[in-house]
DNA sequence: CGTTTCCTTGAGCGGTGTCAAGCCGTGTGG
DNA sequence: CCACACGGCTTGACACCGCTCAAGGAAACG
């Protein structure tokens, strides 16, 4: 599963990464919001912007279409409250990444966003993991797409960082972190 | 009334601008939302994330602590819908602007940001407005720190619309926009 | 007046983009 | 099994946009 999916309908991200997708007229690229499970997704109340939902990596989903969910809400306010503290937390996200993408460097965005999938990646882990491996699970050009950068700098910054043993490489899409601290510490906050 | 506000406390947005900050350790700054009237104020059910809202020109609050909003809320559950509403609108808009920040140039930012103001300061003006007039709610630092860019390059922007006669100046900070389509072109949406 | 703050303008530099070449792993067909 | 093509990634050379540093103008205020 690694299609477009429809945003007239709703669903829980039972496994995988979706990602979230703007597109400018002439083509440039900029990924807004990555779906981790267990959360939410979707948009109620309203035509939705142009907005594209994608699978980064293969996904399970739990899928239901737009009426059902609004039924629900209105049998279960819990629901609705649920919702609304996911879309905080989405709100959240989402400056924090305006900041990485205003006001950080090449070399801040590439490590917050390490940061990032280390912790997201795997929803088992706490918030206090010294280290860290997995697989990226975007390509090299979805993650220029989502700092707000170029494939090359990308790589000369996934380079940069893996000369100067903060972090090991496999097959281009496994990375090792032995020391989270040492990325933190490149990552500007 | 151009002070810090305190973010514990809940707010309807009467009139005025209000800005939300978000600052790295060196100093850096982002702003990562501006609020209109009759915007809601606040984030509840969460210790605040490190986000910081400021007047950005003289406004009027209609304000009043955490607390009450949730017992309002329990008792109300439309006002819990309508909060749901808002703070969906205020996530569209974030990620609109992580496509500015990430994927457009500095021409570009400018324009949009002059088509956004143009848009949202005069409650009244429906959507399809042709010319605008309107005085700057930000310093040219502010928007600065809104556009990821530094003041020098804000100044140079707005003196190249200028010279184009896309836009007038007056005062530094009171615009006059003939032709919001000739700004559009430039907004790279 | 002088001072301060905000803004503009210029000169030069650097980080990131652009363009181009080549590498590596994978799949495909002979 | 090899030859080849292909996509994803890396690396290098160079250009340019936006940043830095610096000087000075304009308006507000003492």
């Amino acid at each position: 599963m690694s299609d477009t999916e429809n945003v007239e309908r709703f669903s829980n991200v039972l496994s995988g990464v979706v990602k979230l997708t703007k597109t400018l007229s002439d083509g440039r690229q900029q990924i807004v919001g990555l779906q981790f499970a267990p959360d939410f997704l979707g948009r109620p109340f309203q035509a939705e912007s142009t907005l594209t939902a994608e699978a980064a990596t293969n996904v399970e989903l739990c899928s239901f279409p737009r009426q059902a969910l609004e039924r629900m809400m209105k049998e279960q306010p819990d629901l609705e409250h649920r919702l609304l503290e996911q879309k905080l937390r989405e709100l959240d996200q989402a400056r924090d990444w305006m900041v990485a993408l205003g006001r950080k460097t090449a070399a801040e965005k590439i490590a917050s966003f390490l940061l990032m999938i280390a912790r997201n990646i795997d929803p088992a882990a706490g918030p206090e993991l010294r280290a860290a491996a997995f697989d990226l699970p975007l390509s090299r050009a979805e993650i220029a797409d989502f700092l707000g950068l170029t494939i090359e700098t990308v790589s000369r910054q996934l380079t940069r960082l893996r000369g100067n043993n903060v972090i090991r490489i496999d097959n281009n899409r496994h990375i090792v972190v032995d020391d989270l601290a040492r990325l933190e510490v490149r990552s500007g906050d």
